[in-house]
This record gives C-alpha cells, sequence and structure tokens, in this order.
DNA sequence: CTGAAAGCGCTAACAG
DNA sequence: CTGTTAGCGCTTTCAG
C-alpha cells in the first residue's frame, strides 16, 4: 500500500481538464469559469492532492524558504531572534532554515555557499565573522540582511540597535548610581570579538571617556559569551583583584555567570557592585536579582529583516546600509532599579 | 551583469564531456578515469557550477531537509534541543527547517501537511496536542519522530525520558529533605497539559502517593509553563495561602519565575521553602540559588532521532514505539545541593 | 477561458 | 568507462 501521491496530472485527468487549468485553480491565477472550479477542486480533495513545492521551486526558481542563521540558537538571544523570524516567517508564507556558525568564519561562509545551491530565496545572517569582502563575492541577486552589529562596506542592509547610544545610556545610568571603576566583561580574544564584541566594547570605552571624569577608571576583563566562561572569567579575576564598582558584561548570559561569581564570593549586587548585561532575554527579568540590560525590539527587527528580503526578491535594492532598530535601557535591580 | 547560475550541462560543455559524466564526478558514482575527472573538476571551478539541490530533490524525491517541529524556540529547553539537533543533523549532512507550533493543535496538524509538500524527508516532533489519530492518517512511508512524551498509540517512534522514575527521584529527594507538603505548580488547564503536562503531573502525584506516608499532602497549583505564568501563578497563590514545604515547577523557567515570587514574598529558597524545576536548562546551573532539575541528554535525544530518520528512509521499520533517553536528577540549592 | 507542450536542472536507466 | 535520453511535477508560453 505504498500509493504514489497525487500530481497535477492525476487530478487534471480526474477532473477531466488540462493540467493547466488545475494550476490555474491551485494558484488562482487567471479566471476560471465557476463550475469547472469545482470540478477541479472536488478532484483535488479526492486524490488529497497537494502541490510538490520541490517542483514548483524548480520551476520557478523560488522556494519560499529562508535561511536564519545565527551562532547557535540554545543561547537565549538567538533563541529568541529565531522565534522573532520564524512568527514573521510564517506571516509570510516562507519557512525558515535554521544554520548554525559557532561564530566560526568557515561556518559562516558556508552559509553563503548555500545559496549557489538554490534552496533558499534570501538569508537573515547574524553574522559575526563574516567580512565584507566574503558578501561582495556573492551575486548581487542573492538577498542578505546581517542582523546585529557588522563592519562597514558589505554592502547589504544590516539592521542593528544604536550601539554607541545604548552604550553610553548605560555607562551614564552607572555613574550616576555612583560607579566610578569599572570592569568591562566580554571583550577581547574571543570568537564573539568581532563584530558584536568589538563594537559593544568600542561602545563602552567611548561612553566612559564621554563621562570626562578624572575619577572614571576602567578595565578589560577577556571572557567568552556564555554563561560558564562569564563565570569562570570573573571568578579568576576576583582572586587578585578587588570589585569595581560595576561589572559591564557584553551580554546577559555572561552577566547571569558573573553575578553567580559575585554571590560565590560574597560579593551582593547592587549593593556592593552593580552589574548589567545586553540583550534583555526573558530569563533576565525573572532572576534575582534583575538584570540591568539593553533591550532590542526583536519583532521589529524580523519584521524588518523579513520585509528586506521580499522587498529584494520584488527587485527593489535601495536600501540604508545601516538601519537601527529601536532599542531601550531597562534599569533592574542589578543596578539599584526595580525588577519591571 | 546578471549571469545565470552555471548548470551541469555548461559544465559538461565546458569540460567536452556528457552531463552524465559530470553527475557521476560529483557524486563519484561510478568510477571515472582520473583525466576526466581532472578536467571536470577544472571546468567546475571555472565555472563556479554548484550543483542545484532542487532539481536533485525533484528527481531523486529527497531533499536532505528534516524539519523539527517545537513549540517555541525562544523557551531555553527547544533551544537547547533545536541547536543539538542542528548540530547532529549537520553531522549527516541533512539541514533543518525550523517549525513552531506554539503548542497548538492546529499549528502541529500544519506541520504533519509539510510532508504531503515533498519538502521534507522526515520530521522530528515536540508534539504537544497532537492526537495518535493525527498521525494514523500519514502515509506509513514518513518518517517521524516524536520527542518529549506523547500518548501511545501513534505508532510512530517517542524518544523521551522515564518521566515515572524522574518523579519519583525528585519527590523522594524533597521528601528526605524534609518536604511533606507540596505545591505542583504547572499542571492543569493550559496549553502544556496535554502531553508533557499531564505525564510529569501525573509521574509526581505517582511519586508521592508511592511515599506511603500518611503526613504528605499535596496541591496543584494551574499555570502556564513560561516564566511570567510561572511568577504570576505563584505571587497570586501566596497572597492567601501559607508556602508548602516544597513548589515543584513541572519545568525550569516556571520555577524560575516561581522563585521570583517567593522572594518577593520574602520567602528564602531553599530554607523557607524547596523548589524544583524540570529540564536541565543551562541557566538553571548558574542562578542564584542553582536549580534542582531533571536533566535529559539532549545530545544523545538528538542523535536517537536523526539516526531514526535516516533508519526509517533507508527502510528500516522495526522500532520501538517508545524508547527511554538517559536522564538525571541534579540535586542543587535550590533544594539544599550544591551548585554543579 | 482552456489545451498542448516546452523545459527548469538533475539522475539513472539503457546502450554502446 | 561514457554518451543519449527520459522523465521527476510543475509553470507558463503559445495557440486556439
Amino acid at each position: 500500500m505504498n500509493r504514489r501521491p497525487a500530481t497535477m496530472n492525476d487530478v487534471a485527468k480526474r477532473a477531466g481538464v488540462s493540467q493547466r487549468t488545475v494550476s490555474n485553480v491551485v494558484n488562482n491565477h487567471v479566471y476560471v469559469s465557476e463550475k469547472t472550479r469545482q470540478k477541479v477542486l472536488r478532484a483535488i480533495k479526492e486524490l488529497g492532492y497537494r502541490p510538490n513545492v520541490i517542483a514548483q521551486g524548480l520551476r520557478t526558481g523560488q522556494t519560499k524558504i529562508i535561511a536564519l542563521a545565527v551562532p547557535n540558537v540554545a543561547w537565549p538571544y538567538y533563541g529568541e531572534i529565531a522565534h522573532a523570524v520564524q512568527t514573521e516567517a510564517r506571516a509570510n508564507g516562507l519557512t525558515v532554515l535554521m544554520l548554525e556558525t559557532d561564530a566560526e568564519l568557515e561556518k559562516e561562509q558556508q552559509v553563503l555557499n548555500l545559496f549557489g545551491s538554490n534552496l533558499i530565496d534570501g538569508i537573515i545572517f547574524s553574522a559575526v565573522r563574516l567580512r565584507a569582502e566574503d558578501l561582495r563575492d556573492l551575486p548581487a541577486s542573492t538577498p542578505v540582511v546581517l542582523i546585529g552589529h557588522h563592519q562597514a562596506g558589505a554592502s547589504r542592509p544590516n539592521l542593528l540597535a544604536d550601539v554607541n547610544r545604548a552604550a553610553q545610556d548605560l555607562v551614564e545610568h552607572l555613574y550616576q548610581r555612583g560607579a566610578r571603576s569599572f570592569l568591562l566583561q566580554g571583550s577581547t580574544s574571543t570568537p564573539m570579538t568581532s563584530g558584536p564584541g568589538l563594537s559593544r566594547q568600542a561602545g563602552f570605552v567611548a561612553g566612559l571617556e564621554g563621562l570626562g571624569s578624572p575619577e572614571v577608571t576602567w578595565e578589560m576583563l577577556p571572557s567568552g559569551w556564555t554563561y560558564r566562561e562569564g563565570f569562570d572569567a570573573l571568578r579568576e579575576w576576583l582572586t587578585d583583584h578587588r570589585p569595581p564598582d560595576a561589572v559591564i558584561c557584553m551580554n546577559d548570559i555572561m552577566a547571569i555567570g558573573a553575578i553567580r561569581a559575585l554571590a560565590d564570593a560574597g560579593i551582593r549586587v547592587p549593593d556592593d557592585v552593580l552589574v548589567t548585561g545586553w540583550d534583555n532575554t526573558r530569563e533576565s527579568s525573572f532572576m534575582v536579582p534583575s538584570l540591568t540590560t539593553i533591550g532590542l525590539d526583536k519583532a521589529e527587527l524580523a519584521r524588518r529583516a523579513v520585509a528586506y528580503l521580499l522587498a529584494e526578491k520584488a527587485g527593489k535594492r535601495n536600501f540604508p546600509e545601516k538601519e537601527f532598530v529601536p532599542h531601550e535601557l531597562l534599569v533592574r535591580e542589578s543596578t539599584g532599579g526595580q525588577q519591571d
């Protein structure tokens, strides 16, 4: 009982019309007489016909599949992005192919290679390592939108937060809360160091310098961007340093690791040390203490990213290379605010 | 400059061989003389040829794409599962299509419909609402593997933890720590109530009854399975109840919400109340207090799920309907253990 | 408004 | 070992 699935031809035969007519009905392409239409629809139902999207794809050159490439969906931030993209894609009749890059250049390049295979109509790419030249080799007709910080010259639309502005707001907030000595955690010599890493770090440094206060000092603490690495890095650091007034972490999960390290050392947050994250992952508002962080409108990001892809497909190609998505500073308990 | 991508035919012409030979080289199908092979490879490189996977898919009926369907990848547990599946899929030359169901029956059924469209070779399905009959309507040739608890009779392999065993271990652990009154949070009347919800709840009830102690009492607290709902439900409950000895939450994120609610009420964990989660999401070991939970070997789950799909494709179909994946009880600070 | 037919790029008989 | 060729299921041009 291994019945081959019904094809359009089967439907045509059964309905006593031509394949062309079935196609017209399925895609309600041109006007079809109501009688014929009903005949065809009945045949479709009787045979349980479903269009073969692969055949459609071969014929039309479009698959209605978009790829989402991120370092790792198990990271809450990327999981939330993936959810937003998936939701938006579905609303536009697209399906999402999930690609992980582990923040490795080679895997990021492999993602671009996918284009050659005609599988996808576009990519929403949270690239970390990719250089401008990698993008430039692509045929101009391949829709790519970069999300999160990426260096200039990519000649592709790039959706991101106004990092400098956000970093500045955060630093000023900490300064107002009395912080004068800062530890910047998660900056250098890790996989995430290229795009977002460097840019957030640069933003913070600019913000700190912008304070123009001679009392203000800061130090860098290299660290990977995971819970574990955030924890390890700060624990290690605390063995031979006294706590700063504030620990600025490059993302939320690292901050959670850092807070854990502080707790183990008997240092209270925010009483002894202020701590901040970045990304506003869901957990950051429910943990104890809740975490001060920078939040990006992820749904809006996804909306615009998908819209770009669709627009590019439709032939429009006049996009600003860089476009800001709204962000906000969320002041919570880890810097003396309230849970929200 | 809108050059059409090179086809296999272009390569054949350039190399001065037939398409057949190119195909043989690309798929190293049969033996090809070294000289010819080199000629072909050069032509491929010169033209930048990449096989069109859609055409391959149409011809072979296989796309090497598998779907992963989960309620919501923004939930840490599903994000971690997605990561594990993605990793395993890549290792087997497969790509992953990501589908979200929001734990709604209708969307779960839509996922199954995807099969009709010939897009995917199989589905790894974390179904929550789907009933056995939904699965039964499928052609027998459609590889589906269910992950997480699903009711019986699905006639598809189902990979899951030994829920009863895990629940029993957890309950006994709490009992040993002195808990006599229990609150079971997250059980009834929510989207997650069907599959996993009911099964965990049943496991806990069985475990509590199994204690055989007349002192033991318990109560149900309905709650959604999110941070927010976990928080709201317990906060509300605490307004007119005195705290139990232990709050057993159906998953980790709900537990995090619950702990937050306890903290707001000035109730200490684990000093005043013990709290447990389920899933061993990454954050659960770094939060303060770290969370006692049930951990499933997600990488192993993904490995077996992909292996099933591959095996089914290869024609083997003798799978146990239900198969346990290793799990463990992780005793952490929220029940008086250590961080790990 | 509908039919006939070409062909998207590839794989795999079938011949040689 | 390699060439010829027939489709996979669909969309769409061209006629009618």
